[in-house]
DNA sequence: GTCTATAGGCTGATAGAC
DNA sequence: GTCTATCAGCCTATAGAC
């Protein structure tokens, strides 16, 4: 709610840019596409409402210019789970807790990739769609991996991948309304936290996919 | 597309009504409450525009009145895989499984509750609230009763009735992106059906909830 | 680069005839 | 109950001053 950018920072273009990028990121992630004003971007970044056109050219500039940005960022991190050739449940459990991560450094990314994803990909542009297919590659390459090494089922990887990525949106941009339900039908104790998900998640799935003979070394 | 109540059906308030949830489902759920427009929904029901103000008082009004439906509907499918007191690992297979069933005779159902959870719950009142939580509330039962069979180990209800469903509802709510982006880039060689993401969490759910011990019958 | 002012388009809701 | 016509509000984008 209270501007970026507030009287320290520098007020030069890439502030500008950087302001808007940010503010955007969390307006288009509360109100979609369509319920995000120009106005409650920029009041939020702090800078006047034409530097959107500005810089991005248009609104929807500013929302594909936020998309890339995340998923390359995204991407980037994920990948570093497969670079040293650890057993795949290991991976696996990294690249969850990697995608724990990233939501937690930027707690809006879930929500608008969820949005993106619902509206069937109303505002994507080839490269967002391939950086979205590259993170299905990387669980598909983990799975193909524990297959050959006897660690996970035979089980399709496709399914595997978008189990995993749809409970990881889905907590982490669900959080803004899970604290509202549990502030008014108090269901649980406490809100979760991020982490107990995540274990739990890490958890659920490399027993989920567990070959059927007990051939893998516990603890 | 193409607007329901050809000229067969009859034209009496109640086809007009109903001509208009069902209308209202499949845009809100394509575009979300923002994008769906009056004129949108009114062409599509095949009723005239000023009708979702008669019969419905406002659009906020026909959209709450489609949760509603939608969500005790829901309910009651998911209560009865509780009614006969079956082992714990059968219910919950079975409540994949209604919710599967759900989403395939409601095509736009998950993709509405996503967005409204996306958004805080913005439109929600306290019914719908209750039904949601209700809907914990069976997960949590049958958690419980497994880990008091032996069935589960012991894990935190609220975590796995969030993975389940944000899973679920993910795989059905992603359905259109799914098909966009199979036909630009042939990620796999065609799209997985329904029934095999179900078979797929049942699977990977039973599995992963199981304690260590394998005191457990198999097959 | 940044700001103010405004044009131009769209949308939800209603008034009033039938 | 249904339809046509219309209005008032809001929102994106731009022109033009600085």
């Amino acid at each position: 709610m209270r501007p970026l950018r507030p009287r320290g920072g520098a007020a030069d273009a890439a502030s500008t840019r950087r302001a808007l990028l940010e503010a955007g990121t969390a307006v288009f992630a509360e109100r979609g596409f369509k319920g995000a004003t120009a106005e409650l971007i920029a009041r939020r970044a702090g800078v006047n409402k034409a530097m959107i056109n500005y810089h991005f050219r248009t609104k929807k500039g500013l929302y594909q210019a936020i998309l890339t940005e995340t998923l390359a960022a995204l991407f980037t991190r994920l990948r570093a789970v497969r670079v040293d050739g650890r057993p795949a449940p290991e991976q696996l459990r990294e690249f969850i807790a990697a995608f724990g991560d990233r939501a937690r450094e930027h707690p809006a990314f879930p929500s608008m990739i969820l949005r993106e994803v619902l509206s069937g990909g109303e505002h994507l542009d080839r490269a967002i769609f391939g950086r979205m297919s590259a993170v299905f590659g990387l669980v598909r390459d983990i799975v193909a991996q524990g297959t050959r090494e006897g660690s996970f089922r035979k089980v399709d990887p496709l399914l595997t991948h978008l189990s995993i990525v749809g409970a990881l949106l889905f907590f982490f941009g669900s959080e803004p309304f899970r604290a509202r339900v549990l502030a008014e039908v108090p269901i649980a104790k406490r809100a979760p936290r991020a982490e107990s998900f995540v274990a739990h998640m890490q958890e659920a799935v490399t027993r989920g996919l567990a070959p059927d003979a007990p051939a893998r070394r516990k603890r």
